[in-house]
DNA sequence: GCTGAAATCGCCTAACG
DNA sequence: CGTTAGGCGATTTCAGC
C-alpha cells in the first residue's frame, strides 16, 4: 500500500513537483523521460490517490509583515480523547496557529504560531490560548532565526531506501 | 517596505496562489477581478520581489512511507556565532531534518525531523545528531498524531489588520 | 494496459492602446 | 489595466506495442 505501488517514474514526478509545483506538464514529462499524455495521467492518478494533497505558493511571511514565529508547548489538564479532540478543534480555528501536533512525553501538544508582531501574539497567548478550557501549561519559545525550512519529504532518503531493497 | 506596497488585488493573488499554486493564470485573474495579462505581470512582480519564494506540491509523507515525525530540542555547548552557524549548516545537510529554528529560552534549536520508521530515526539520533560536534543535549518528542498542518500565512489576519488601518 | 502521436482546445504572453 | 493576437501547453482521441 505504501510507495511500493509507485515506480521510479512516479517517484520522480513527485520529487519534481515538490521542487517546482508550477512546472508545466511537458517540462515534467521531459524530465521524467516520458511523453506528456501519460505523464499527465500519472499526475492525476497521484493526486487522486492522495500522494499529492495540493499545490501551494510558498509565501514569505516576513515580507507580508509576519515578523514573529513562536513554538508553544501545551499541556492539558485532561487527556481524555474528547478533551484532546476539543483542543485540536480549537487550534484549527485559530488562524495564528499554523501547526498543531500531539506529542508523547511531558507535553501534550506543540503549536507553531505566526503573528505580525509580539503584542499580537501575546494577546493571543493570554486571551485565547492560555485562557482556553482544559489548558494547563503553556511554554513559548520565540524563533530567533530560521536556519532551515524545507517543505515536503526527503526523496533522496526514499530512493536510498528503495535502492537497498531492489 | 512590508505589505504596504501591496494593494488588495496583490494580496488576493497571494492568498489564491497559496491555496492553489497550480491555478491557471486565467482562473486567477477571474478570481481577483482583473484580466489575465496584468494578473500575470503582478504574479511575476510578486515572485521577483520575493513575496513568492516558490511553488511546491504538498506530498503526503505517510503515503510515501515516512511514518515517523519527531521534534528534537537541541542544546549546544557553545553558543558562539561560529558554532551556531556550524550547527545550522549541519542541519541543512541532514535530509531527515526538514526544519531547524533557533529559539530563545532554555533550548537553542528546535528541529522537525521525518523518517521512514523509528529505527531509522534512532540511528540518525544516536549516530548523527547526538554525536555531532558541540551538541550538548537532545530531547526528542514523537508526533503521536497531527491535528493541523497549514502551510503558509493566515491572510485573514492580515486583512483584518489592514482593515483597521485603512 | 499502458505508451506515444496527432489534433483540438484553451492558456500564456507578448505588443499596443 | 484592457484588448488583440500569435505561439505554446494542456488534454482528449486514437493507433501501436
Amino acid at each position: 500500500m505504501p510507495a511500493t505501488r509507485l515506480d521510479p517514474i512516479d517517484r520522480k514526478i513527485l520529487a519534481e513537483l515538490q521542487a517546482d509545483g508550477r512546472m508545466t506538464n511537458v517540462e515534467l514529462a521531459r524530465r521524467v523521460g516520458i511523453s506528456a499524455p501519460p505523464c499527465l495521467r500519472r499526475v492525476r492518478t497521484l493526486e487522486e490517490a492522495g500522494f499529492i494533497r495540493g499545490y501551494h505558493a510558498d509565501v514569505d511571511p516576513r515580507e507580508l509583515g509576519f515578523e514573529v514565529q513562536v513554538f508553544a508547548m501545551v499541556g492539558l489538564q485532561s487527556q481524555a480523547e474528547a478533551d484532546l479532540s476539543a483542543f485540536e478543534e480549537r487550534c484549527r480555528n485559530w488562524p495564528l496557529v499554523r501547526e498543531c501536533h500531539m506529542l508523547n512525553g511531558e507535553v501534550d501538544f506543540i503549536l507553531k504560531c505566526i503573528a505580525p508582531d509580539l503584542s499580537t501574539f501575546q494577546q493571543f497567548l493570554t486571551s485565547e490560548l492560555t485562557a482556553a478550557e482544559n489548558v494547563g501549561s503553556v511554554k513559548t519559545s520565540l524563533v530567533i532565526r530560521g536556519a532551515k525550512d524545507e517543505p515536503g519529504v526527503p526523496f533522496d532518503v526514499l530512493e536510498a531506501r528503495l535502492g537497498q531493497t531492489a
